[in-house]
DNA sequence: GTTAGCGCTCAACGGGAGCGAGTGCTAACA
DNA sequence: TGTTAGCACTCGCTCCCGTTGAGCGCTAAC
């Protein structure tokens, strides 16, 4: 026995229901509600019977309704991949304006965007900057602060990046800071942050006449670079979302899910993994984050330049509404992408 | 009658029980676990039946226990405030190290301080950053990003404080960049950042030389002054706490308590509020803020060379264990000051 | 292949009994 | 005059049990 285009039919009938309502659809509410083929609701019950069988139908107790298997979830997003309806045109405007105020910031920007999303879909989202290390490097100055500090600005194409005091030989001159800085411009723009550092020492010796600004320069990078390893910022939205689903009622339950998000270090593991295609999908356990086993969570990346650069998710109770999801992630992953492809072309 | 000695520790007696047991307290419990004078709990029922009548406890119902008033937990912390036990010094090391990272970021700062009192006292918690127009200037550049961008770094004592693109002459090189950011340097170092505006003004007559890129300077200052006018940081520290207390285990109370967390708005004003002493107590609906009518609110400001700087606030359920909040958040201001003052003094 | 109907199952709801923590009051005591 | 023991009373909480109703599987008829 296999499923066929009647048993699909009434499957996403059932899945529909469930996730409006979080209650076990019974074959009376598919036949009467749903009308699928205007079958009556032994009919559908058979059918039902036949789809648990298949796994893709779970039943609670005897007495109770159905509900989808996290198997029956997955084939829904795939129908779903190619046809995820357009938003309408209110929708994405209202979601455009939310965003609308240019930002210069990369944390404003995807701080925005997650909230942005949060809103729209009435779900928890949460928003991957690029990685610190493949930024690419506009400008660099060091600019002094006191006698013996100064601080280490990096522009890079996601605005303002890093700064990290350095000790500088107490007789260079601002003039001397400023000489360096740009030398170092033209040498190092265009490249990733994490290529900076072994090109410095490379030119070490062609600049040792500052020797000990190099010196202090060099452990600053190399500082930055640790840090930056596999740094990335990190945007939470709507966190509070998740305790609009009776999913979630439990105190407990809802305490170590927003005790997770608020950790950020599991955030980062779920949106590095499984970027190959657009969209990943994962269902409870799957994700491997504790306090998550009643979630599913959907990624979209999005690219600059063709590059990967980061990852919106988008997480709720399993029986999320999945299509709509997937049409504000398919807007604002392109979004993103442009915003960002667009910064870096400034 | 009046309260007297007695009277007190029966209160003292039944605020301790209740905070820890979230329970109306009986005159049995008093009697037996606190011993208050050795005194039976018919005894106790007297005293509790009169500082019933004097307006500090509560009968929730006729055969229940009883509950402190806001009037009990205000003299409580009063009580508290001059002798507010010092940490223990295991727990102040845990709190430092917590803070130990050297911190150069303002953000970063209070984010890491939030959560560390978040952590030490089991509360959400809140702390403004010093106002942005109130922060000092060290250094200004403007950075050339491209043709005809530059950016406009400002360095203030609490690190880099805001940067806005800024449109420059198409034909101003990096070299009169550089010199009129050191102008602006010398002529501007120990504004505050609200003052620099009408000073720009001023100098523009000087500088006609730059005429174009003062425009374009002043014009950007002035963006940055008004979007600076009441910004400060707000960051969050344990959110997800509140759920601990069957106070919030109702979902839609605790939601609507996490949404104003993340709106930031009312934080704002409930910070900025009631800066003269160095605590201040709020009780529930006193707070005016919807869905915090459960809480109380503890607020500690801290200074900076003597003057206000920003505040600290700890949001509880009311029977909060002021005690150790109030040592808690007097570690913590004396650490943000000293912090700050001495970034100030760098 | 589809449908009507019947009997069965089982979670959820609601009312009543019993329990127990706690009070107020009174009378006795130091 | 303050303290204490004792007793009757109150009232929320929990447990138990009967009822209800949604939903299923199965069978027989169309």
């Amino acid at each position: 026995m296999s499923i066929d285009e009647r048993k699909l039919r009434i499957l996403h009938a059932i899945i529909d229901d469930y996730i409006m309502t979080a209650m076990p659809v019974g074959s009376r509410t598919v036949s009467k509600k749903y009308k699928v083929d205007g079958l009556s609701s032994a009919t559908i019950r058979n059918e039902m019977s036949d789809l648990e069988a298949l796994g893709y139908l779970d039943q609670p107790h005897t007495s109770a309704g159905r509900v989808p298997s996290a198997k029956a979830y997955r084939l829904y997003v795939e129908s779903l991949l190619g046809a995820a309806p357009k938003l309408t045109p209110g929708e994405s405007a209202k979601l455009r304006a939310r965003l609308s105020a240019r930002e210069r910031q990369l944390r404003d920007l995807i701080e925005r965007a997650a909230r942005a999303v949060a809103e729209a879909t009435g779900y928890t989202t949460v928003i991957a900057g690029p990685a610190a290390t493949e930024q690419r490097l506009k400008s660099i100055q060091i600019v002094p602060v006191s006698e013996r500090v100064a601080l280490l600005v990096i522009v890079t194409d996601a605005a303002v990046f890093k700064d990290a005091t350095m000790n500088t030989d107490e007789d260079a001159t601002a003039e001397q800071l400023f000489i360096i800085s740009r030398m170092l411009t033209d040498q190092l723009q265009g490249l990733t942050v994490g290529e900076i550092g072994p090109r410095l020492e490379m030119m070490r010796s062609s600049l040792s006449e500052h020797a000990r600004v190099m010196r202090s320069l060099i452990d600053a990078m190399g500082r930055i670079g640790r840090e930056a390893a596999d740094t990335r910022e990190i945007a939470v939205g709507g966190g509070s979302n998740i305790l609009r689903f009776p999913e979630y009622s439990d105190a407990n339950k809802a305490r170590t899910f927003l005790t997770m998000l608020e950790a950020r270090e599991y955030l980062r593991t779920l949106l590095a993994a499984g970027q190959d295609g657009m969209f990943t999908l994962r269902i409870g356990a799957e994700t491997g984050v504790p306090g998550m086993e009643d979630c599913a969570m959907i990624t979209a990346s999005y690219t600059a330049a063709g590059e990967h650069q980061g990852a919106i998710g988008v997480i709720g109770p399993v029986r999320m509404r999945y299509g709509h999801v997937l049409s504000v992630l398919e807007f604002m992953a392109r979004y993103l992408s442009e915003t960002l492809f667009m910064s870096s072309e400034l």
